[in-house]
DNA sequence: CGTCTCCAGGTTTTT
DNA sequence: CCTGGAGACG
């Protein structure tokens, strides 16, 4: 079905080329809109035709969406179940590999995944044992020195020693509790593939073909993970001018040693098929700003289309009810659904004004990223409860559910059973035990008590749920058992509808197990498989209810995605090239500048962008500057909408609006 | 000793 | 607006 004589009247000679190299290294330089996805596609198909079998290939990405994205289009293009085809971001594999072999380095398979919150309360912690003066804990500095160090990318030097003992105790507490975190995934797969060579020889011998999107996203542990993995037959699909997370160790270099490792064919997709003439323009003059980059042009066989318009809107309310009635306008105009348009931001913040606008319009929309889900406060403590019952070491999720609904179990409590760990040497789920038990227990009796009440209850659900099906059902009943609705009754006794928004919250939780659970494709629906799989998934809700709603979302989120109609908001000095990005870099605004192209190229007709003259920063109002890209755009591709001036009967109806509101305030 | 209440502070992007 | 921490109170 898919003979070379379709796929050569499908691609353009350069696609045909990269889809038809299935041996030996090949790099890919794929333009933005170059057809990359179809490329990739078409690719894996192509080796399932050729009689390659599924599970010697593993295709990486970097994010759930884009790995989820390219199964569901190798899966539609096959018409095939692809049970054993592993496609996969570079986490999601370290968690496997993990899960199959940790033991080896002393860890049990049932290790937690610790995110950013967890991580943080980790750092805390060991600050305070440590008694580190408050000034001294600046979690942010603290939390990327312990990721740059464990991840090689810096080393101990005169200005950091201090926290080396922080670092340490950082490291043992995990080690403790039995846990991982995000760096630890790529790192320590590394590490056993270096000390146990015939757990690495399983995965080559398994693994014949590799592939690699996004490759200019790779961090250096990545390509040396992938570097071990990699035979001969590797692929590794990318674009510098989209580097854009170089801030987590990214590092788009890796093309270069990836010349100089392999024997590399270099294949060049320039055609780009998503945009107008005029939005490829407009990228094109942006980019060639940098100088840091392979020189390449884009060129597209489309109509010039229409211009690119920029607003000025007074302030970010304003810009949200500018957003708002375009899409009304256009939608209604043009005939367009919802899912049409793409509204891109520098940074989640900017999402609530956006938000509140399309709420007041009743526009649809959905959210990715954002107070994700899963960081909310009743779906961390249910998960926490989950977390101690799969893994009773995890200290972090204890400390958070042990008092939580109120059960007396306090500060005090808490530090004797922290004494007792040490003392002991053991997790402090050991410790309680001992406490309740031990002969001449510090402990007074109703600590025991409550202590042994805690643990019945975990004991009680460890036992239902670690075996047989019927996973949400049994979550229900632990919600149940542990009163929690009461709990936030309590909790929110003024704000009812708090309550029920959070109520709510879990039912969505529990409804998604169930999907979950049932999903035919899922062959295992074990607690654990399910913890791993939503520790990494924290942020794209990826839902088929997301159908028919415009797509909010920051740049960052919009990589690999394209809309007919994309609004830029926020397209400010300060946001975006950041003020935060400019100052760590020393004024370099390369990679703000790259972020800006790949916003301008997610759009296929019509881009509009939009500037503030004013915008609220911590509860200051400040006037502030259009974007220096803005004028890196060629000023004929541009329509400018100047702000209309302020008339004086307007004046006046903003005074009577302004002395309206005081009113009503009073 | 545990809980309640009031107050300050809040960093850009994500696995 | 919401969360976490410090201190008062029971």
């Amino acid at each position: 079905m898919l003979n070379l004589e379709t796929l050569k009247d499908e691609l353009n000679p350069q696609q045909f080329k990269a889809v038809t190299t299935t041996e030996g290294a090949i790099l890919i330089i794929a333009g933005a809109g170059s057809g990359k996805t179809r490329v990739i596609t078409f690719r894996i198909a192509h080796m399932l035709d050729k009689g390659i079998p599924q599970s010697q290939i593993l295709a990486l990405t970097f994010t759930n969406k884009a790995a989820k994205e390219m199964a569901d289009r190798i899966k539609s293009l096959t018409q095939k179940k692809l049970q054993n085809l592993t496609v996969s971001t570079f986490h999601a594999f370290g968690v496997k590999v993990l899960r199959a072999d940790i033991d080896k380095l002393g860890y049990r398979d049932n290790f937690s995944i610790y995110d950013e919150t967890d991580r943080v309360s980790l750092i805390k912690e060991c600050g305070r044992e440590l008694k580190f003066s408050p000034e001294a804990m600046d979690i942010y500095m603290i939390g990327n020195l312990i990721s740059n160090i464990k991840t090689g990318r810096k080393n101990w030097d005169s200005s950091n020693d201090m926290y080396r003992p922080l670092y340490e105790s950082y490291q043992e507490g995990l080690k403790l509790f039995n846990a991982v975190d995000f760096d630890d995934l790529i790192v320590l797969p590394i590490k056993l593939f270096k000390e146990h060579p015939e757990v690495l020889a399983k995965y080559r011998e398994r693994y014949k073909y590799i592939m690699v999107d996004e490759f200019q996203d790779t961090s250096h542990q990545q390509y040396e993970f992938m570097h071990l993995l990699a035979d001969k037959n590797v692929a590794v699909v990318g674009d510098d001018d989209q580097s854009i997370y170089s801030w987590r160790g990214a590092d788009y270099q890796n093309i270069i040693n990836f010349e100089h490792d392999f024997d590399v064919t270099e294949i060049r997709l320039e055609q780009n098929y998503r945009s107008t003439g005029t939005i490829l323009e407009a990228a094109n003059g942006v980019i060639s700003h940098n100088t840091n980059r392979k020189d390449k042009k884009l060129w597209s066989g489309n109509g010039a289309g229409k211009p690119i318009e920029i607003f000025m809107p007074e302030d970010e309310t304003d810009e949200a009810d500018f957003i708002a009635e375009s899409i009304l306008g256009i939608a209604c105009e043009e005939k367009r659904k919802y899912d049409e348009f793409g509204v891109l931001m520098r940074s989640n913040s900017q999402g609530r004004f956006i938000e509140e606008a399309f709420l007041q319009n009743n526009i649809p929309y959905t959210m990715s990223g954002g107070t994700s889900f899963f960081e909310r406060k009743e779906i961390k403590d249910v998960i926490s409860y989950l977390r101690v019952i799969a893994n009773h070491d995890d200290e972090i999720n204890l400390i958070r559910i042990i008092n939580c609904p109120r059960r007396g179990i306090g500060r005090a409590a808490i530090q004797l059973l922290n004494d007792e760990a040490n003392l002991q040497g053991c997790s402090m789920w050991n410790a309680m035990i001992s406490l309740v038990q031990r002969q001449d227990s510090p402990a007074s009796e109703t600590v025991k008590e409550d202590f042994s009440d805690f643990m019945k209850i975990i004991e009680e659900h460890r036992q239902k749920i670690l075996t047989g099906r019927g996973l949400s059902q049994k979550i229900r009943q632990l919600i149940e058992d542990i009163n929690y609705k009461d709990h936030l009754l309590t909790e929110y006794s003024k704000n009812e509808k708090a309550v029920r928004f959070k109520m709510k919250n879990i039912e969505s939780l529990l409804n998604s197990i169930e999907v979950w659970e049932n999903d035919p494709d899922n062959d295992n629906p074990n607690i654990f498989n399910y913890l791993n799989r939503i520790t990494l998934m924290s942020r794209d809700n990826d839902d088929e209810n997301d159908k028919g709603k415009v797509n909010l979302m920051t740049i960052h989120a919009s990589k690999g995605l394209e809309f007919p109609v994309v609004f830029i908001a926020g397209a400010e000095e300060g946001l975006i090239p950041h003020a935060r990005s400019v100052e760590e870099n020393n004024g370099d605004v390369e990679e703000e500048r790259r972020l800006f192209y790949v916003a301008i190229t997610r759009a296929r007709d019509k881009l509009f962008i939009s500037s503030c003259r004013k915008r609220r920063h911590m509860q200051m109002v400040s006037e502030i500057e259009p974007s220096r890209f803005l004028d890196e755009i060629p000023a004929n591709l541009v329509e400018y909408h100047e702000p209309k001036t302020v008339t004086i009967e307007e004046t006046g109806k903003m005074f009577g609006d302004f002395l309206q509101q005081l009113k009503s305030q009073m």
